[in-house]
This record gives structure tokens, C-alpha cells and sequence, in this order.
DNA sequence: AACGATACGGAATCACGAACCCGTTTGTGG
DNA sequence: CCACAAACGGGTTCGTGATTCCGTATCGTT
């Protein structure tokens, strides 16, 4: 591959990460072209259409974050890693509109990242929510699509967090509902 | 006004009911009007704008919903009356993508209803939560916004319920987070 | 340094959906 | 029953944004 088009190829990345975490999948190809320093039809020459460049940048971010539970569910207890996993999944869906949209379609129907990545994800949530329910962290009635849907709900939770400069609270709350009772 | 402009009127209005519900805001205008039976033209004298359109269907939605809210409220206990238009709420919106979009974007930016239907909308929360916190079936640090917060994430985990057939599960479990602990 | 093969930019094309217009139809007061 | 204002329908216009095309510029090899 010539060295001016892996150099686009990278920009064009770069640029598409930045605006579809502003803008989410809405955003405008020519926005992201722009900020590449690039003409639209660079971007169609590595990216057959705007989905597929969107697909492509929301799985690059999950990948980094599954990254992260790994090294978590490496480093400390089961039920530590599980909610830590927690905190910073949505913390960081807040602050990126694709991802975002991505746990709030989860397995949804629009955008579908590769099934290599799907499949990766459920594992690691699998596991870590296996490990804090064996562990007690967990009530022992909580599923992988629970844990999804109160994930998704935890989001939303706090991306209307309106007036209250205590991030992370209402996440809390939403998180605590899966330990088990006193 | 004419006999015909009300009942197309009227007609118009049911179509972008049942059009919005299913659809959500991103309802085309065409379909609305073929719902209707009538031409797009009829639609855009009776309403300036889709959007107009829209609102007006929220609006009432939300009206509908509240005047059973205070039906609860006059015929039940406090709490009960809370954590029952909690759930109704939440189900109503899970069969309407449009008071769904209403209920995520809440106080947001765009859509927005007529402030009297906001104001109403807020006041009726709003006594109802003192109440429930009044008889101390509801945490004293949860406010307001708070409510609307996790209303909107139950809404968000009953739509992502897959393949679990216990409708209100997880609304009852994130509703739960808002009651006093042991 | 010269010559393909590649890649580039951005103007042109296409598709889709909201909003507008106007010739025709219909309701209704006299 | 008539005249005419009000209302209708749906074809037409307009705007937006994705995708394609192609003449030009650049890279890397001989």
C-alpha cells in the first residue's frame, strides 16, 4: 500500500473516531472528510460506505475498552472488576455518542459491529458478571441480557443527569440494584 | 370551521398517533397522510410543520398519561401512587416510540412540548415524589431530576429486555433504587 | 529522470423526504 | 338549488447529504 494512503487511511480513522463520538452516527461524511484534511472520495476509497466506516470506528472502541475489563478482571476480585467494568463503560459512552448508541442498540439491529467483536463482548461480560455472582457481589437472578439492559439503562441514566455535578451517582444507584438484598 | 376540515382534522390526528407511536419522530409525512386517507397537502393546513404535527400527538399523550397519574394520586397511598405511575409510565412509553423519545430527551433540546404541558408534566412528578418521600417510601436525596433520570433508564432496560418474558422486571429493579435502604 | 499504477480532490449525480402550489372538488349559507 | 369560499390531493419544487466519476497529482519502481 503506498505510504499516502495508509496516512489517509489513518486520518480518515482519526477524524471519524472524533466526530461520530461527537455527533454520533448522524454525523456528515463531509464533516469528517474536512477534518481529515481530505476529499470525500479519499474516504469512499478505504470505506465503502459512511456505515461501514461508522461499524469499523465503533468496534475499535469497544475493542479498547474490552482491553480494559480484561486487565480489570486481571488485576482485582471478581466483584470489583465487575462493577469497575461498569463505571467505566458508561463513563466512557458518555463521552462518546458512538459508543453510546452502541450500548443502547446493544444487540440491536442497526449498525451491527463484526461478529467477532459481538462475540468477544458477551464473553467478557459474561465472564466478569459470572465471576461476581459466584463470587456473592452478584443476586444469582441477574442474566448477560440483564446486565446489557441495566447497562444501557445506566447510560441514559446518566447522560440526562441534568444540574447534578455527581457523575457516577446515578450509575450507582442503577448498578446496586443487581447486589443481592441484605 | 367545515364539517370535513374537522373530521380530516381528526383523522390526521389518529394517523400520526398511531405513525408516531410506531415509527417515532422520523415517521414519514407521507405515510401519516396515506394513514389518514388523505393527500399531504391536507396535513400541512392543519399543521405548519411535521414537527408542529408531532408535538401536538406528545402533547396529548403525555396529557392522557397524566390525568391518570392524578387519578393515582387521588386514590391511592403516596408510594403506591408513585411506583404505580412509575410503571405506567414506563409502559406506556415501551408502546410508544414517540412518548419514548419524549421521555429520553425529557427536558432536552429538541421536541419540545408546549411549556404548559412541561409545567404540568413536572408538577405532577414533582408532588407526587414528595409525597412518596413525605411517607418515606422514597430516599430524601432523590430529587426531581433524579426521577426523571432513572425513569427515563427504565424505560431504556424494559426496551432492551430480550428475551425475557417478565415485563416490569427490571423497571421494578431500578425503581427499587430509589427506595430507602434497610 | 521517466513511466505506469495508485491515489487524490471535489464537482456532479442521485435519492429521499419535507414543504408548497394550484387546478379541482365539496360543504354550506342564502 | 346556487354561488363561492374553504378545503382537498398530489404533482412539483427545494434542500440536504450520500455516493460516484474523472481529470489531475503523487508515489515508487526501473
Amino acid at each position: 500500500m503506498r505510504a499516502d494512503a495508509a496516512r489517509n487511511r489513518a486520518r480518515v480513522l482519526a477524524a471519524a473516531g472524533d466526530v461520530f463520538a461527537e455527533q454520533g452516527p448522524n454525523a456528515q461524511l463531509l464533516d469528517i472528510a474536512r477534518r481529515a484534511g481530505v476529499g470525500a472520495g479519499t474516504v469512499y476509497r478505504h470505506f465503502p460506505t459512511k456505515e461501514a466506516l461508522y461499524v469499523q470506528v465503533v468496534a475499535t472502541r469497544l475493542a479498547d475498552l474490552l482491553d480494559r475489563a480484561d486487565a480489570l478482571a486481571a488485576e482485582r476480585e471478581p466483584a470489583d472488576a465487575f462493577f469497575a467494568f461498569w463505571g467505566l463503560a458508561v463513563d466512557e459512552a458518555c463521552r462518546n455518542a458512538a459508543l453510546c448508541e452502541a450500548f443502547a442498540s446493544a444487540t440491536g439491529e442497526e449498525h451491527r459491529v463484526p461478529d467477532e467483536v459481538e462475540t468477544r463482548y458477551r464473553r467478557t461480560l459474561g465472564g466478569m458478571l459470572e465471576a461476581a455472582r459466584a463470587a456473592g457481589a452478584v443476586r444469582s437472578d441477574i442474566t448477560l441480557a440483564d446486565a446489557f439492559a441495566l447497562l444501557a439503562a445506566s447510560v441514559t441514566a446518566e447522560m440526562r443527569r441534568a444540574g447534578d455535578d455527581r457523575p457516577g451517582r446515578l450509575t450507582g444507584m442503577v448498578a446496586d440494584a443487581l447486589r443481592p438484598g441484605v
